[in-house]
DNA sequence: CGCGCAATTGATTGATGTCAATTGGAGTGG
DNA sequence: CCACTCCAATTGACATCAATCAATTGCGCG
């Protein structure tokens, strides 16, 4: 059973500001080429310059920005979410996009997605929201990796998945799934595996949350939060005139 | 003596992408308010509403995440950079913006920068390349902290500070100008002011840059690149048709 | 001269990385 | 059904990088 492949956007973009049912039919009439990938699978490459610009319709994929240390996974992305919008406007790409999970993904060419900003004003400030919002969401993540400890860290990071997953109803009060292995997680935390793993252990000794096979679960949403110092405002989730 | 405040944006999005004689009279028609800061300022307050964008024309300032472990400098700006347009469609600030020296800044109400991208959508595409170039900016920055050694985020830091200074005119050929505290490097790089010290010290001793005062020299940037692992593609410094 | 801030240094602690081994589960072929 | 493989998770021992604490120095400025 296949989900109406424009609806996480259409979710996405409702908790920021109104959508116009006009609006919502300019998005479905987007030509779409839906694709599926297998976890590990390459989805951009780094240094092309895509045609298209790729949404996120199922699964969930991470940016990969290759270091000569190691890889760093630097935002991940959820049904709704555009992995490379940018590359309407920065033509080459300066990251990879990896499918973190089994996904399935849809690409628009860049040509549409340039006249619905043109015919649609105002989607196209909320395509442009859509990018200030993936920096705020950057930012937050150099915070976290700047200045936190390993255990703020991987905390902070369940409160902003959970959070992010809510607005598309993919999670539940109590968790949600998540597909990432120990060493996604240490490549998206500056960590190293091993320490990923004892600082699970960690968490759960301490009862703020429990992680078996890709249930994430915890008691308290409330207190896990103030363990991990989150504070939700640059995830933009009300509901504004843009 | 007064340079011309829009200078340094026209000079900044003039290596992006073409502009024409009618785009730049459109931006030095802007209405703009200048406004000086001493180093330490508070020029944009975090969780507030701004109305109106504010470009730095002189100086550098930094966009601050407080953490309750400390205060995370989560991008730095020079002149010709915005440092709050997100602020047009984000609304609430998450995060402040400072001054790292003292600095110049001119700021634009939201409306009429609105009202320019309506009536100049070429601009109006080059102000989102804006806020998208932060967006890959900080990218760098998460893998900066996530991956690499002190030594080599120190070293990757001064060579992006040095590309992007030369964008507007403000670097030699081998080094430039540089206010910050060693107090402001850690809080930018996620180190302790104490290792930053180390850190120079440790560089100098390679023969890698000396750092006296303000002034940052180096005998090699190609050099200081390689060990740093710099790659400046996430700096779109090419001209392209936007 | 004295104040305040930034830079510098030493001693020590602590968090996290690295290396290496083991366990466990899912799939695969005999 | 049983080896076998592969990958992820787990654990221990140890090394190392960077933080912290605490002085001290140096400099610009009133």
């Amino acid at each position: 059973m296949m989900r109406d492949p424009i609806q996480p956007l259409i979710a996405a973009l409702s908790v920021r500001d109104e959508l116009s049912a006009e609006e919502m039919r300019a998005l479905r009439d987007l030509p779409i080429h839906l694709r599926s990938f297998q976890r590990g699978e390459e989805i951009v490459s780094d240094h092309t310059r895509p045609g298209r610009s790729s949404l996120v319709i199922e699964g969930t994929c991470g940016r990969v920005v290759e270091a000569r240390e190691g890889r760093q996974i630097t935002a991940v992305h959820v049904p709704g979410d555009f992995v490379d919008l940018h590359s309407l406007l920065l033509k080459v790409m300066d990251h990879s996009v990896v499918a973190l999970s089994d996904c399935l993904v849809g690409s628009v060419p860049h040509g549409y997605v340039a006249s619905l900003c043109e015919r649609h004003p105002h989607l196209g400030r909320l395509l442009w929201l859509s990018t200030v919002i993936d920096g705020a969401i950057q930012r937050s993540t150099i915070a976290n990796i700047g200045r936190r400890s390993a255990l703020q860290r991987l905390a902070h990071l369940v409160c902003e998945l959970h959070t992010r997953l809510g607005v598309i109803g993919l999670a539940s009060p109590n968790g949600f799934a998540c597909s990432f292995t120990q060493t996604d997680l240490g490549d998206i935390l500056g960590l190293s595996a091993v320490h990923v793993n004892r600082t699970i252990r960690d968490l759960r000794n301490r009862k703020l949350l429990s992680w078996s096979g890709n249930q994430v679960l915890f008691s308290s949403f409330e207190t896990l939060a103030a363990f991990a110092d989150f504070d939700p405002t640059y995830l933009n989730l009300h509901k504004e005139p843009r």
